[in-house]
DNA sequence: CCCGTCCTTGCAACCGCTTGCAAAAAATTT
DNA sequence: AAATTTTTTGCAAGCGGTTGCAAGGACGGG
């Protein structure tokens, strides 16, 4: 491994002449600068980012934490996120929260490798994980999380509960009457927030809550509603409702005509021609900029007070709900 | 934060002691051991893997390169290498190389912040990229490339031949005669074998390469042939046959009666209900195992000479091929 | 009680890089 | 040409750790 002082010796400089020629703006004649840039491209050298952050205090390293590895829609959200974090110099260190239940644990994992900040990629990971990285001292931003009440960290997000009542709007305009709500799980404040938008505009809802957001996990809500099916069903999520499209289908049931369905993301997957669901669009990529913008306002100026970015949904309008009436 | 010296003042021992005590089976005294571990506990101290690395010149990071991001098979896929990098003390650094050519670049990438080692998982990444590593001295293991040829690194895979060979001879024999290739991008490495294999068996076939290991291109893949239809297809992946099961269906063709059509892959979504399809298994988890034990290997002793792993795949039966004739 | 062993411990150097500071060199002024 | 200012440079210390080495202590045997 090519270091520094090879380069300072070839370059018959000394390490800190080095050192400077690969820091923006430093003090070094240019002549110098292009002596050390060749011997350093001769030698093949590239600085070493770890040990320059010992003194730096700044790694580059970005903890990107889910636990929602079933979910596809979550592909296309670090696809997002790699990329621009990719594009703003920053790298991401994927943290799997599957199964995983204390928070200090995961705080002292992303510590060890002195992160610089840390995203919170989830909209069913308990708020005590994006707090625990707060108050460990990182710049921690939450995306997908509650935009309502103190959370005490970052956080970009559609609201919830609007979103919910929208469905619900969208739903009795289209003359669906007994109108079904179909969660995520339960605990999730996203879920509950959905929920209370819900039943704001509809009043009393029937309530099913599914274990995961998973395609089974609604399909088997839905089959569990066939008995005594409700007209209109706001699914807590695109993946949540093709699962449950599929087990109306399977039961005969004609969508929309009879029954009707309408999801939420908005991810690719819900626009296959092969489901067409009716969703609330989630804006995915700003949400994800908004993400970074903060994240990046995080690491330039260090104990900057928290920030909720609120972004709109919409409908988007496919197969599954009627026309108005 | 709190760094050993902190810990040693508090302690009352040097600073070797402090760092010896946080290192299995180094020499200290158990007592000493026991009154740096509880003057760590009070100061919430965890020891900076980062500046330990400049020393043991291991670092615990491993690069986890992809260029796939918008095939769900992908995020089953990032879930069981994140957990089985974590289970074994390793963290992912994600690399999104969608859209990048140059191999040096990501090279540079992963050097800069001293990983271990790499995981390359794709199968449509140029072969130049995992050798590029490799040449940069980084033990490197390449998921779902090639398994035939000298490819000077490690690779853990199903035969993309026999996986061809066995899709032909499925196709005939339940009474499939004109059979087509619907595979994927054409330069990959894969989509070339898997083809290989068909033809072996099945002889002259009609071939269409989609742009992309996605839906729509699938979909638009089938659409073309609609005009011409072969009996059987073989799908380059499942997400590429799901796409072509929509255009098939929508254009109202009998599946399987009609059309018979095999995937590959076997990803979670094969088996929706919606969809049912009949594919052939690449076993994710095993393979998935098979590298992260190479890659084990690669860094206890570097310089090991590179190991090819090849799984047996296996038709899964469903719903979009006829019974046996 | 003395001595040889073995276990513990601290010192100091080092990993690769940054940076404040003061000296040296170059450029400007007078 | 001397004096002053500005730029460039190297030194040395430090970031948070590890580790070879030699000194100090504890312990058992003679």
């Amino acid at each position: 491994m090519v270091s520094l002082k090879d380069v300072a010796e070839r370059a018959g400089v000394s390490r800190s002449a080095v050192s400077r020629s690969f820091t923006e703006g430093a003090s070094v004649a240019p002549a110098t600068r292009a002596r050390v840039l060749a011997a350093a491209e001769a030698l093949g050298y590239r600085p070493n980012l770890l040990a320059r952050s010992l003194t730096t205090r700044s790694t580059g390293l970005i903890g990107l934490v889910s636990n929602n590895f079933q979910n596809p829609a979550f592909l296309e959200i670090f696809d997002l996120f790699t990329r621009g974090l990719q594009e703003r110099g920053l790298r991401p260190l994927l943290v799997n929260l599957t199964d995983e239940v204390d928070p200090a644990r995961s705080v002292g994992l992303v510590r060890q490798y002195s992160v610089d900040g840390v995203i919170v990629a989830s909209s069913t990971l308990p708020t005590a994980f994006a707090r625990a990285f707060r108050d460990a001292g990182l710049p921690t931003v939450l995306a997908f999380g509650r935009v309502a009440g103190e959370s005490g960290v970052d956080v970009a997000a559609i609201d919830n509960v609007a979103a919910g009542q929208l469905a619900a709007k969208v739903l009795l305009a289209r003359g669906y009457r007994r109108l079904g709500f179909l969660g995520g799980p339960e605990a999730a404040t996203s879920t509950q927030d959905r929920l209370a938008g819900f039943r704001a505009v509809a009043g009393d809802v029937r309530c099913t809550f599914a274990r995961a957001y998973s395609f089974g996990a609604g399909r088997a809500a839905m089959q569990g509603e066939l008995g005594d099916l409700c007209e209109g069903y706001f699914g807590g999520d695109d993946v949540l409702s093709i699962g449950a499209l599929s087990a109306l289908r399977d039961a005969g049931r004609e969508v929309p005509r009879d029954v009707g369905l309408v999801g939420l993301n908005d991810m690719a997957m819900a626009g296959w021609e092969t489901f067409r669901l009716t969703t609330i669009r989630q804006p995915f990529a700003e949400i994800v900029a908004g993400v970074l913008d903060m994240l990046a306002a995080g690491l330039r100026t260090p104990g900057k007070a928290p920030e909720v970015r609120v972004y709109p949904c919409a409908l988007v309008e496919r197969g599954t709900l009627r026309p108005p009436v």
